[in-house]
Parts: C-alpha cells; sequence; structure tokens
DNA sequence: GTTGCAATTAAACGTTTGTTCAATTCTCTT
DNA sequence: AAGAGAATTGAACAAACGTTTAATTGCAAC
C-alpha cells in the first residue's frame, strides 16, 4: 500500500488544513497531535510532511491566512460617508466577518502564545494593523483617542460575540449586528 | 536523598499551586508537563503527586477557587443604593478584582476546553452565577434585557482588559477604572 | 507501454509524556 | 532515644509525541 486512489495535492492540501484548522479549534494547538490531523484527513502521519515543513507552520499558516484575509476584506469594504456611519459599517464589518470564521478566529487569538517568537510578532503586527482601522474611525468620530482604551474596550466586546454565537441560534444575525451597532454609537458618543 | 531539610506539606502544597498557576498561564495546561511545575518547585515530579491525584485535578482546583473567590469577593461588596451607582460599583469590582489576578483570569476562560466535562459544568455554572449578577443589576437599571446581549457585551468588553494591562503602565488602575464606568453608563443607558 | 514523478504507507527514531512505587531520609511525638 | 509517619527521590512504565526515511503504488506524459 503506498499511493492511494485519485489522491492529489491540490484535494490532500486544502483537507489538511481543514482538519488542523477544526481540531486546534476544538481541542488547542498543543492538545492535537499530528496523528489526529492525519486521521481526520484519512491519512498516515507521515504524509502531512508534504504539506506542511512541522507542526508550528501549520498552525501560523492558518492565522497568517486568517489576518491576510480580514485586512483585505476590510479593503473591499472600506465605507465612505461622515464618520459616524463608517463607525456602524466597521461594527456590522466585524461582526459578520467573524460569525462566518469561527474556527479562525478562534485560533487566531486563542493560540498567540504557541507562536514562535519571530511569527508572533509577524501576527502581532497584523492585529495592531487592524486595531488601527477601528482607531481611525474613532478619532474622526471625534471620540476620546487620548488613548488606545475605547478602541480596546470596543474590539474585545465585538469579537467576544464569537464565545457565545452559534449559526442556527435564537438571534438572527442581523439583529445582533444592529444591536451592537446602538451599543458601540452610545458606548463612543459623548466620549471627548 | 529522600526527604529534605524542612520540608512540609504546608510549603510545598501552596508552591505546587503557585508554579501550576504561572506556568498554566504562560504556555497553557496542554503545553506545560508535570516535570515543569515540579522543576519550578524545586522538586522531583513523583512528589507533585502528594499534592494532587492527577493534572486534570490540579487545573480544575485552580480555576475552581478562582470562581469561589470571585463570587465570594462579590459577595461581600454587593453595593446598595440606585441601580446605576450599583452598576458603577460591578464594573470597578470586576476591573480591580481581576487586575490582581491576571493569571487566573487567563486560565479561567483560556483552558476551559481542557477541563473533564464533568469539572467543565461545574466551572460554567459558577459562570453563569456571575452572569446573572451583572444581569439584575442591568434589569434594574432598565437596560434592554429581552436576551443576554448586553450583559456578555458588558462582560466581554470588562474581561478584555486583562489582555492588555500591565502593572506599572501608563495608565494607573483607577483612571482605567472610571473611563470603564463611564462607558458602561453610556452604552447601558437608552437602550431600553 | 514504458518511464518518471507525485503521493502515500509503514516502520522506526529518540524524546517526552503522566503516573506509580520501593527505598530513603527527615521530622515529630513520646 | 526510639519509633512512626510524612515527604521526597529516582528509577521505571507503557504510551504518545513530532519527525524522517525507504519502499511502494498510482498517475500522467510520451
Amino acid at each position: 500500500m503506498a499511493r492511494k486512489l485519485g489522491s492529489s495535492s491540490e484535494k490532500t492540501g486544502p483537507l489538511v488544513r481543514v482538519a488542523a484548522l477544526r481540531l486546534f479549534a476544538r481541542d488547542g494547538y498543543a492538545a492535537v497531535s499530528m496523528r489526529q490531523i492525519a486521521a481526520e484527513v484519512g491519512v498516515q502521519a507521515g504524509a502531512l510532511y508534504r504539506y506542511t515543513p512541522d507542526k508550528q507552520s501549520l498552525l501560523f499558516e492558518l492565522m497568517h491566512f486568517h489576518m491576510e484575509e480580514l485586512l483585505a476584506a476590510w479593503r473591499e469594504v472600506r465605507p465612505e460617508g461622515f464618520p459616524l456611519d463608517r463607525l456602524d459599517a466597521f461594527v456590522r464589518f466585524h461582526i459578520y466577518h467573524h460569525m462566518d470564521r469561527a474556527e479562525a478566529v478562534f485560533i487566531s487569538y486563542m493560540e498567540l502564545r504557541n507562536l514562535m517568537p519571530e511569527n508572533f510578532v509577524i501576527i502581532e503586527g497584523m492585529r495592531a494593523e487592524y486595531e488601527r482601522v477601528l482607531e481611525d474611525i474613532l478619532v474622526e468620530c471625534g471620540a476620546d483617542t487620548s488613548d488606545k482604551l475605547t478602541t480596546l474596550a470596543v474590539l474585545a466586546m465585538l469579537t467576544g460575540v464569537n464565545t457565545w454565537y452559534r449559526e442556527g441560534g435564537r438571534l438572527k444575525r442581523a439583529a445582533i449586528a444592529e444591536r451592537y451597532v446602538g451599543m458601540v454609537r452610545r458606548l463612543v458618543k459623548g466620549s471627548h
């Protein structure tokens, strides 16, 4: 037994990433073994090393892709108009984007400490870039931006949705988003 | 070599818990070995098993103690007066209490997935109890409590402080707390 | 059809893992 | 001063870890 029927790196490659994403999100990077990932793909452990140089790179690539995608998605939205409207748009964007990527989001800020230092600074830089997106909007809204406190508070609040939101739950996506739009508006207004 | 000079379970016991807390918080439960904890205590791995039946219990006890302490501390505060003043008091309580226990806080919601199911439900129950504390206050403040959304948003925002706050940083504890008091007040007001 | 490369297996590598246990030494009580 | 019990060591355990490698098979091009 060696090469399997219908096998190709274009099929197996994505399967490896999906399996790793799923398992890392559910059990945590350190708790997941290469053999578990391989089993989920339906392959032996050794075969994974055609698709990643090692376990650490697998984690890093997942996180890097997620951050890249997040920043690219925002670049495509980038709303115009009044600052407060752009703030609303950011809230909606963040919530929808994150709802659709529960696993990647979870990994991307639960597994930061499992990145090697050199990988950490890269991801951290991208996170800071995303933070600055909100910060800039808040500045133009006239919010208190003497420090990063407002930015961080809003971001924590929004990302917190991912800890409890489940698809098909009682509350619809749009209803949730609009409630947060309201809360953020009130939180920001008059904070100058 | 066997028993060491001046050794007693009253000294070593706490040392084990402190070491485990520190290491679990820094590297994550799954990434920390019993031998690392033992080394931090200055003892061989086998000796740990006088103080915990196994690694899992060590994690559970740390989290259980933290939640117990949190609920007890609130019971001692339990402010009276107008609802909005009690809301302010809760915000201050939460922020101060969590600032002083960075490691335990970090563990208590990063390591939930490493708890065995039976342990998980216990901790989850205590977390729900704490959530209800805020929920009750919000109800009396006349906030929108048709769902748990406001409660969860405020809690995520407050707990988010722990991801960036470091002792001796630029912003003083009180300054941070008061800023959050303001933000929460605005967020809640008019949400009915 | 044959040849060459791509994909995979199965076994093995040396570490490290959580945990147990007999042996040993210290401390405490009497 | 002796004896009992508490605390610790150090070695051992099987299992699991990430990773490497030779051998093997399927696929695609000629």
